[in-house]
DNA sequence: ACCAATCACTTGACTAGTAAACTGAAAAAG
DNA sequence: CTTTTTCAGTTTACTAGTCAAGTGATTGGT
């Protein structure tokens, strides 16, 4: 009892900074007047408009609920727009919005960047990425179960 | 424009790890009646009981709200109990908090253990556990200031 | 032509988290 | 002795997410 495996110790660490970069992400944002979570679903939009909403959600790992709730919140905001046509919604950015990942977009990009870069070496990203690259797919395949 | 950094790959499948892990711990633990969030709760509870209620918040990086509003859950469940002494309140399992731990720890550990596991070696564990490690100690000192 | 199924999305009831404003009692200051 | 500060914790108002039940229009079966 109570001793831990390298692999519990490896959620730990990725569980701390998950939560703590989101901090750190919501605070970088908040000048912007937007959210982490907004500005990824902004993005995923951004990338793929116009997309279905049911797309989005998997695209985003959000469930048909959560989509549902954050897309009727940025529709408020003014950044998105949704077109009904038959029964799917078709999503895209509204002037608005475009204007806003515009200003956002490179900033975020740079922050993040900038947090890796300053403590592990090209090699060191590269690594990281090809290990939690297979354990992320590992689990998502999991999920599908 | 639309162009991504290793850095910001990285966010993002960490990201996404931690998202579907979560949904994967919270199925997982359902059977027993609590949430991966309370597990980790609990879990640090019984590891540094008794503690006082603004320590258990910095062991399990939640804000003052955050583990007043999580303890009041736990408390209406039965499996914690806070003592007041002067104006600190001392956090601790009752006997039904440590028999869930009793009953629930083991499984959890090997549940998350086997999920690395299978998809890493020992050799590449290590590594992640390193680089994983520099990158949320670089994060977490970011945040005090 | 009508009833049932299905599809895409919404809603209700909940957990979980934040920041910021609010308590209430103790210690310190005058 | 009052008054003020401070400290631990709570509460309010919000975002964000889940699951599961509900909606409402279209399509299929008989």
């Amino acid at each position: 009892m109570r001793r831990n495996t390298l692999g519990t110790l490896i959620w730990l660490r990725i569980a701390r900074f998950t939560h703590q970069s989101n901090l750190l992400s919501n605070d970088f944002l908040k000048p912007f007047g937007i959210t982490a979570a907004q500005f990824d679903v902004l993005n995923q939009i951004a990338t793929y408009q116009p997309i279905k909403q049911s797309e989005l959600a998997v695209k985003a790992t959000l469930s048909e609920g959560g989509i549902s709730r954050m897309l009727t919140r940025l529709e408020q905001d003014g950044y998105i727009q949704r077109k009904q046509e038959w029964k799917t919604k078709w999503i895209s950015l509204t002037s608005s919005g475009e204007a806003k990942m515009q200003e956002v977009f490179q900033h975020q990009l740079t922050f993040q960047t900038t947090m890796v870069d300053e403590c592990l070496t090209e090699e060191e990203q590269k690594t990281l990425y090809k290990l939690m690259t297979k354990l992320q797919k590992n689990t998502e395949n999991k999920l599908g179960c």
